[in-house]
DNA sequence: ACCTGAACACCGTTCAAGT
DNA sequence: ACCTGAACACCGTTCAAGT
């Protein structure tokens, strides 16, 4: 009666994150996680529902690593910095990462980045009923891009993907440009900006 | 010796494709497999090397479901009707589909397919030695959109998703007018087109 | 040549039992 | 309250054996 406990559901979290980045998330294991932080698989259970909710978990740690940059910068460098960190979120966690594009985005951590975004694109000059699909459109697209860099379907360096993300980051300034004609904001129109 | 094969290899891809679309890929086993087809799991391994190779079988199934156009049609209605048939062999494998975005791409059907693209973007003025980088970022856009449409991570219904996807060729329509400066050919430059 | 039974080392999960 | 041992129903894979 009392007994204080020993791991923590944020322990596992990070054991099943770390399991994933080195071996795949195939070798994501009740067992693996529970060895590796000296405790019998069952212990688990009494923190985590179930292996699901122990993904979910991992998502949701994945998504609070994506920083969020400082709301005086301007829109462009905003956006900009949001889409380098994901990216190097996805560097850091290339086992765990593809996950992000399976669940369902609508977990707190999914919210928090997807808020600043809407607050980027709104200082755009995007229109607010726009809003909810042009940030749809972008993150899926900056996703898509980072778990292909990230999951193997690339071969080349990392040269090549940082040209090949500039690119993408052009196109992606043109749907601004072609969403933002009412309300002219600050922001130079045809610089190759945001996300 | 000299036994008739009851099984082939097409046989079990088809079973592992088919579980996959009916209950997500975890539901995929070599026990159901070899259920499904009246056979004990054991004599998978004759015909598929692993479970690995299994799954590699399912992806160059996905890709011999895209249909190539008739290279006569012009090269927007050909991407346009390529990335359509890619949507559809998403929509209508949706457990098997994001197996696509995460092995890389060099088996012959998608070879196949990227070398279809390669031309249509050629005659759309995109100069050689950008080819195989406008390739890879299209199909990878294409394909995160198809992913995310298909796996859950949208919740929207058809007509919405239909909208961005539209929104999203026009996206690459800029980007082909960006890439074709020389070499002008045929075709109307600022018509929402391919892919 | 093709299929199968038995076996092995592993999974996720539950439940009663220990402290 | 937290952890564990034993147990169950399942995995992937191998190998010797059947026809």
């Amino acid at each position: 009666v009392g007994r204080p406990a020993q791991i923590h559901r944020a322990d596992i979290v990070r054991a099943a994150t770390d399991l994933a980045d080195e071996g795949g998330l195939g070798t994501v294991t009740m067992h693996a996680a529970a060895t590796r932080l000296g405790v019998s698989t069952m212990a688990l259970y009494r923190h985590v529902r179930n292996k699901a909710d122990l993904l979910d978990g991992v998502v949701e740690h994945l998504l609070s690593e994506i920083a969020l940059p400082d709301p005086d910068l301007p829109w462009q460098v905003r956006l900009s910095s949001m889409a380098e960190s994901l990216r190097r979120t996805a560097r850091r966690h290339p086992g765990a990462f593809p996950l992000l594009l399976q669940l369902p985005a609508d977990t707190p951590g999914a919210r928090r980045v997807r808020q600043a975004v809407y607050e980027a694109l709104g200082e755009a000059g995007v229109p607010p009923e726009q809003l909810v699909r042009v940030e749809r459109l972008l993150s899926t697209v900056v996703l898509g891009f980072a778990v292909s860099e990230t999951a193997g379907r690339f071969t080349h360096g990392r040269a090549t993907s940082d040209a090949d993300f500039a690119l993408l980051e052009e196109l992606m300034a043109d749907l601004l440009g072609r969403m933002a004609e009412e309300r002219p904001r600050g922001a130079a129109p045809s610089e190759p900006s945001g996300t």
